[in-house]
DNA sequence: TAGATTGTTAATCGATTAACAATC
DNA sequence: TAGATTGTTAATCGATTAACAATC
């Protein structure tokens, strides 16, 4: 397969697809139409077989995609088929819960451990260890691990960050509500719930004010 | 102020100035223009510039705006002054978590109470109280809640999204991987970590390539 | 064959960026 | 006054949607 030019609007939108996909029972149908996917995950049908066509190895008039093969297809594009190994930074409760998270094998995404300046919980709960801040960098050397995880309170993310890529890291995932200031060919991804509380809270607001 | 009709973009911007302008040091500029919020958030500064337009009362050539009245603005905008109450389905890592995280109180948001089909965990010790799922709905109700939080497995998502709309939740906010369906005027939220790490994922096999 | 569906090309829509006049 | 900055109007850009030919 020719690997396009994608937008990162499609990208968005890949996963959703792949996680239907997936919650089809094995072997109840062979194909899926774009129309069918459609009407789903209510949205566009010429959008999905649009996105479709940019990662899918071809469907067929009047059968569709086959369902395999369009699964394998969009994980292989999203790169779900060699994981990426994390690090991640940060053994508050979030921290935790993300390490504890089985589901991210799914996605390609192995955490093999975590850092905080007080490893307090014993590392043995999750399996996965939890080390002092310090000993960071030797293990993103040794590992040669590409991704962080910053997990830490917003004041704090920076300096962490900074740590982060003098250990060798490409890409970033942070769930501290603060901007991050990187060098170029470094990638931020933000979790940022406060933009999904404004939309909910504004979504309210509209909804009480037409009660009135 | 006029209340304008404002568009999701420009809503998912506005906690970003807001997070950017609360972490500055109280009493230490009085004024902040629309260049130097841009530079700080490596943004265009004519984006910020016409976003404040939008929400703020108002700044003033060569000085910028007033640093404390447009914080109150952008939270008044958000409805961050009027707290929204919440209730929150699924105790497990990820939904402890979020009911023991004191930020939202920032954002305006108070989860009230977790439910949980199997509530094993103390209540005491977030001081969030956890209930059986069988109490969701009067529970809901004396409260007027119009907010849930759904941090259950994606299989029971929906299930669990059906009943929070039949004790008239009228806003969503869930961390399953899976789509939901929900009758119109009802907002669904989607904090979808797959898709985050979609983009991730992409750029550093890009990254990979790029090496080789 | 007829009709559903794919995939592509063209048209529309919305959001971002550029240009510029107004103002302190 | 000069220059930085606001706020608005126009131009550009990108993404979504519509139209349609190809195909099974």
């Amino acid at each position: 397969m020719e690997r396009k030019e994608i937008s990162k609007s499609v990208l968005k939108r890949l996963p959703g697809y792949l996680s239907y996909l997936k919650s089809i029972p094995h072997g109840s149908v062979s194909h899926i139409s774009a129309t069918a996917l459609a009407n789903a995950l209510g949205m566009g049908e010429v959008q999905v077989r649009k996105d479709l066509a940019l990662v899918s190895s071809g469907g067929r008039p009047k059968i569709g995609y086959p369902l395999e093969t369009l699964i394998d297809d969009i994980e292989q594009f999203l790169g779900y088929d060699n994981t990426t190994d994390a690090v991640l930074i940060g053994a508050g409760k979030l921290g935790q819960a993300l390490l504890g998270y089985s589901g991210f094998a799914t996605y390609g995404l192995n955490i093999l451990a975590a850092f905080d300046i007080a490893p307090s919980s014993e590392p043995g709960e999750d399996k996965k260890p939890i080390y002092h801040i310090s000993e960071l960098a030797s293990f993103c050397r040794t590992h040669k691990v590409l991704m962080g995880i910053i997990t830490v309170p917003g004041e704090h993310a920076q300096e962490v960050c900074d740590q982060l890529i003098a250990c060798g890291i490409k890409a970033i995932w942070t769930f501290a509500p603060t901007h991050l200031d990187v060098p170029p060919h470094i990638l931020v991804q933000y979790e940022n719930m406060a933009t999904s509380l404004a939309v909910l809270s504004m979504h309210l607001q509209a909804q009480i004010k037409e009660k009135k």
